[in-house]
DNA sequence: CATAATATGATATAAAGTATCATCTATGTT
DNA sequence: AACATAGATGATACTTTATATCATATTATG
């Protein structure tokens, strides 16, 4: 199961997944969109009896970047559960964002090396020296094409 | 005059650059690195006697934006002006940003074939159709790498 | 158990952004 | 000039988002 990878995943930084962070990474990952830090709180106060402030939630998307089980589009101020959290991915290269203008939904995507060069290229021209690259690239996603597609 | 260009740019458009947008475009001019809108707030009411009110800087934020006279820098929330305001250059292709994180400054770039290609390449392998691209690229300009080099 | 380190709760406050309606100003018409 | 209209700004209130701070609870460790 995810969240029991996750929580191996943790310990092998010497973190422990407790239930809080569990609770909010498991709203994530159940989303098919990005979720903002208050979207994240309100799914969370809707299963359980003991609400969580607000300060809780941001301690532990933080908490959850840093372990890289979620991920922070910068673009959105949102966050989603990174989609290698079960296999044995790592975040090696630039990792890149899709989404989906129609559905909302995020693909994560490594870098390719065609791409990073041509843009390393580009900053070059001017003299820019890279350093961390992220982004987040809108667009539509198959299956929102094809629904187009068919005046779906 | 940059203020000048800006002027005609606008009446193009069949828009005016009033007072208060004129003042607002003025201080991101003047700036060597992108402001957010409540620092754009606080530097025009140090100049002026009247203050202005936080909802006119977004709404004249807003139409400077769509006079593409400003951009905005959607990783960080703030606002640049357009390194193109007083030259012919139209936005024709995507436009990138290079954001120095050694002194804040900003760098507007045109969009290299090699990039574009290549993003939409990768875009491609999962299916995605890119659709805007705008980039912003975190990284270390001239000058910086040279004081740095020198231990400055 | 005692202690220290982590993690969470609780409360208050700050910062950022939006909604709404009133007022003013430029522009064109009679 | 008087009027009507559209565009722009002022003013106020409010919502959303994010942070600061200190108290309490939980966990690991000797
Ligand atoms: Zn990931
Ligand atoms: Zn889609
Ligand atoms: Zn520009
Ligand atoms: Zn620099």
């Amino acid at each position: 199961m995810l969240l029991r990878a996750a929580e191996v995943s943790c310990a092998e930084n010497g973190a422990r997944l407790t239930e809080r962070r569990r609770q909010v990474l498991s709203v994530l990952m159940q989303s098919s969109s990005p979720l903002s830090a208050y979207e994240v709180l309100d799914l969370c106060n809707l299963s359980t009896t003991s609400a969580m402030p607000a300060m809780s939630v941001y301690r532990i998307l933080d908490f959850l970047e840093q372990q890289l089980l979620v991920h922070r589009l910068s673009t959105s101020n949102k966050y989603v559960s990174c989609a290698h959290i079960a296999c044995d991915h790592k975040h090696f290269q630039a990792t890149h964002f899709l989404l989906c203008e129609g559905c909302s939904s995020v693909e994560e995507v490594d870098a390719t090396q065609e791409a990073s060069d041509a843009l390393e290229q580009m900053a070059e021209t001017v003299g820019f020296k890279l350093t961390t690259q992220q982004f987040e690239l809108s667009g539509i996603c198959t299956t929102c094409q094809n629904s187009a597609g068919r005046g779906l």
